[in-house]
DNA sequence: CGTTATCTTGACGTACATCAAATGTCGTGG
DNA sequence: CCACGACATTTGATGTACGTCAAGATAACG
């Protein structure tokens, strides 16, 4: 980087930060870390692109040659055993940097689980980027605090709770991830297939649904079809999910 | 932070680097982002402490005042249920740096095992000193990608492994922190009880015991003592840790 | 509208938890 | 140095939450 192409880098070039200047998911994520003025120099280093439902995008074990950032869509981040035992250690949607967690190559994989769009970062264009927008650094450092905050409580989860709590916490999760700031939402779309979810929680889809349908016979939830629950009883759901042994 | 404490601040003053100048830790943990001629302010920043064995430094749910840097002795990370169900979501030894998953509060408690020692970090000096030193920011958050890592793999461990591939699996990685670079250690010291790796690996104390003795007669590995593994054939640990169905 | 994958429900099996007691370890004071 | 007590660990007997296997019901998709 010359010192040439410091100062050019704070013009303005119509046409380049289109995508990034377009881009709903931009508020919510790290790229909100740099303003318009310099939206051209981020939208030269991500590339937007996007993968069908299924399809996967990131392989663990390969190169980590880039990062990304997920604008639109929802797709599941997992790990395999050689066996094919599978977890899935989270959902991605619009906002979600990709890439923390890696050193050398990918910890994990990342598929589709509908049309996802993301932009592709070069590893050497993200490195630039740091150098030259701390402020976007420091996002990326709270977002990685933010991560391993759910991390360790999916760790709790995974080692100590039942298939009930694993559930009830599931569905309080995805209630406040989907309107954060509001009241907790009664009908929460669920974009992931029973399998996913098994995966996601250490159970088999049979435990799911069966977990399901007897949150939904006591009137916890409703199951309207198979990717959406209504919450009916909230604070129930939240107390079971917060390890207090419910009465049935 | 006026411009005259900037320039001073590159003002080695004798005595006050003192104790990161003499710190074990340093070398690998974030300190080593900062140099010698910086290290005072540094050592401004950081004050020195101890926790005594099972003493608790860091509650969970606490305002997250300080971040702290191990700089000796082994901690406990956990998260507790209300009805006391505990996971241990890390181990903590010199060089390892609390404080990235926090945000406002910690999400976390940690207790000294044996002897820790540790410096405390007030959370703007902290803020400051990564101002000052992107280095050590960038530091940070290498090492909150390589927590990310852990914590992925270790939700693999939770939700996934059997009880004999959770307990290879920590053996492996013990063995593994224990010396990175040369070969596998052959004895190797676990400072944490029964009940910790227990909580650590989402067992019971009488599961993790069963499974030692198991692997113990199987000639996989020696029990001198409580506290201590010897490993007689890493091979057949880290073959059983990856998942692959070893034979009896 | 048929085909296929996903989801639900049931019957049964098992890995690990729980309960209980013996054995071992370690710090402390005689 | 050894004896004692408290606590950690091991080992055994039994229970159970969840997994596995299997079959139907429902939803998704061309």
């Amino acid at each position: 980087m010359t010192a040439a192409s410091l100062v050019l880098a704070t013009v303005h070039v119509p046409g380049l930060a289109e995508h990034c200047g377009t881009c709903d998911a931009r508020s919510g994520s790290i790229c909100a870390a740099i303003d318009d003025a310099d939206l051209h120099r981020l939208a030269k280093a991500a590339h937007p692109a996007q993968a069908g439902a299924g399809q996967t995008f990131i392989y663990e074990g390969d190169p980590a040659a880039n990062f990304y950032n997920i604008s639109g869509g929802h797709a599941r981040l997992f790990k395999l055993l050689p066996d094919g035992r599978r977890q899935i250690t989270g959902f991605a949607r619009a906002g979600h940097f990709l890439g923390l967690a890696v050193n050398e190559a990918y910890s994990f994989s990342a598929e589709a689980i509908d049309m996802v769009s993301y932009c592709r970062i070069p590893r050497a264009s993200m490195h630039a980027l740091l150098d030259n927008f701390p402020a976007m650094e420091r996002r990326l450092l709270e977002s990685a605090g933010n991560e391993l905050v759910s991390a360790q409580e999916q760790m709790l989860l995974l080692g100590r709770k039942t298939a009930r709590e694993r559930l009830a916490s599931f569905i309080v999760a995805q209630s406040r991830l989907d309107r954060p700031c509001r009241a907790h939402t009664l009908r929460l779309p669920l974009p992931m297939t029973r399998g996913d979810i098994a995966d996601y929680l250490g159970l088999t889809i049979e435990t799911v649904s069966r977990t399901f349908t007897r949150l939904k016979s006591e009137r916890l939830i409703d199951l309207p079809g198979p990717h959406e629950v209504v919450i009916r009883d909230f604070e129930a759901l939240d107390t079971i999910a917060g390890g207090f042994a419910a009465a049935v």
